[in-house]
DNA sequence: TTGTAGGCGTTATCAA
DNA sequence: TTGATAACGCCTACAA
């Protein structure tokens, strides 16, 4: 055979492409092509394969997605939006995105949406730019409820799965697809192992309305209260989910304390619809001498990390925050190829984690 | 003029393109083009460009990305690599340079490196990717120190700099630029601190020595005790930054211990390399009956949230995490614009932070 | 089983 | 100041 085959063109400093691979080869770059795909491989002979394989491996070819992405139209990136990546309730919802998506040979371009600048422009400005990436879909947590640039996205066509939230369209015809916790069911949860312990007074430190968690939650536990035919001791609004607003709220509801000897601070337990309300709640109760759980037994929501290593342990509900993560992302990959019987809301179950932070209600 | 403009082309469901913007203004792409780029809109007459972005506006224009970037080879992505964005440490740091990236229009395409299948192999494969994604470059914060694919990488010619680590070459050419944490003042801010209240017997409850930080922070702590003319009371070794591993080397620690009455645990104050190490120490001492920190002091090393809402309030060296991120990502920025004077590397100030889990060492 | 031709949406380099 | 033309690297018919 050819006992020189001419050097493969003066090596520039840039990687090769599919036509220095064909030349270097004697073919055409679209045979090369094909054998770079699995799906069209088959169509090549096997001797040849071998070779544009070997010639590949040796001259360091490596495909380039930005010009497959303009030929094809599918760039194997989707944008995701959520408020904060700082917040520990996110991380593993990202890792479960990303490995799912990792498994499809998708990267996630990612905005925190909640800026400085303010969270509504933020968000609408990373979509955008997601746009110009031609991301293939959006995966979305960002929690505010009334986002119009959420309804205007959706009517352009582009495909979203939501994340931890769901957005409240009039009709189910505008109702997106989107994987949650089970919000009714976590409280429900919590409520029960409460009244479970002989309490009957139970406050509720709930979420801003105005998130759809906050809401989910807040209905959860009125429910729940009634399934037992209870009534609620009390339900104060906490400003956000933080610490300072579970600090703030708490304050405020132990201000309210009917100061009756049987029931000194108006409830014997208080269910937070949130971890850091829970924290805050602690701090605001151990600031004003109430001891945890003997006095007050102390609920909180997400179990986020370090829960048990605080004092007293917190019990939570946990959610499925990777599963939740990883779900979606399936969820969307389908909704992209369009596979027909793809769920369009799935609901995770939550559990309850008991910690120190509850016990029987006070004598 | 022409009363009758050929209606422009029926509308596809696809974003319109440059050329249709063109075609609907009656004139050629490049120009429309030119109108767009900010740094060449100067060459359009005034009137022209008014119409060109009314235009745009009107007919839903986005640029394309994915175009661009086969044209330019500027994809505006860059790889960054992490062990695992649900260790409490990274979500700032990526933070940091996500809003970084944002100011210049970029976006990171993130990859977990710490994947069950095992972590070199996981690297290497998500390099692979990116690389076909064509990122322009690379921020680094695995940890492992001895990394290969690493110095492959860098004398492929990509663009690199390491966060939170550094990558030890023999040569000082084969140093990467990084942005680190000062592990060497840190150790000294918490040595210093014990010492001024009295401590003199101090162990260290070190990390693992192939990660970059175990090893600086392992070193500061022995300097630092060098300078006060003291000797290590111990120095135990971590299998991991985590808080098992926190768990198991402090019940190797007591169970050494000498029993000696002036010195029952033969120190009186251990330095973590870490705040999850020191929360492992932490529940061992609990389970020991050893007080915190009446019997033994605790430090811990990150500051990451919540060690102020556990009992007692853990003692921590801050790092300057979302700053870390911010500048690491301007560095790269930087080097890819190829500006000349930038630095190399940057080493960012920790600070103490003192909670309740240090106090004057028992008399 | 392989080759040919054209196009994906931009940018860059000349001309005009 | 604007237009024409040719890449950029890959994919997809269709033809051989």
């Amino acid at each position: 055979m050819a006992a020189a085959t001419p050097p493969p063109k003066p090596l520039r400093g840039n990687p090769p492409t599919l036509d220095d691979l064909a030349r270097a080869l004697g073919v055409h770059k679209s045979t090369v092509s094909r054998a770079m795909d699995p799906a069209r491989r088959h169509l090549i002979g096997a001797d040849l394969l071998q070779r544009v394989q070997a010639a590949a491996q040796q001259m360091g070819w490596r495909p380039n997605r930005a010009a497959a992405a303009l030929a094809t139209g599918r760039s194997r990136t989707v944008g995701v939006l959520l408020p904060d990546i700082t917040n520990p309730v996110f991380p593993p919802i990202l890792r479960g995105i990303e490995d799912a998506l990792d498994a499809e040979g998708c990267f996630a371009l990612l905005a925190n949406t909640a800026r400085r600048e303010g969270g509504v422009v933020a968000a609408q400005m990373a979509v955008e730019r997601m746009l110009a990436q031609r991301v293939e879909g959006f995966l979305i947590a960002t929690a505010v409820r009334d986002d119009a640039w959420l309804e205007g996205l959706h009517k352009s066509g582009a495909h979203i799965v939501l994340v931890n939230r769901t957005n409240d369209a009039p009709d189910s015809r505008g109702r997106l697809p989107a994987v949650i916790s089970d919000d009714m069911l976590g409280m429900r949860l919590a409520v029960d192992h409460l009244v479970g312990l002989g309490h009957t007074r139970i406050a509720n430190l709930a979420g801003p309305a105005d998130l759809s968690t906050g809401r989910a939650r807040r209905e959860g536990f009125l429910q729940a209260l009634a399934a037992h035919g209870l009534a609620p001791a009390a339900v104060v609004d906490g400003a956000a989910f933080s610490i300072e607003a579970g600090d703030a709220a708490m304050s405020e509801l132990l201000g309210r304390k009917t100061r009756s000897r049987r029931l000194p601070y108006g409830c014997t337990a208080v269910v937070a619809a949130n971890d850091l309300l829970a924290l805050g709640a602690l701090q605001a109760l151990q600031r004003a001498g109430v001891a945890v759980p003997q006095s007050l037994s102390l609920v909180g929501h997400n179990d986020m990390p370090l829960l048990a290593q605080i004092s007293p342990p917190l019990t939570s509900v946990r959610i499925q925050h990777y599963e939740m993560g990883f779900r979606a992302a399936r969820l969307l990959m389908e909704s992209l190829r369009g596979v027909p019987g793809s769920a369009s809301t799935v609901v995770l179950r939550p559990e309850l984690v008991v910690r120190g932070s509850t016990a029987e209600a006070p004598s």
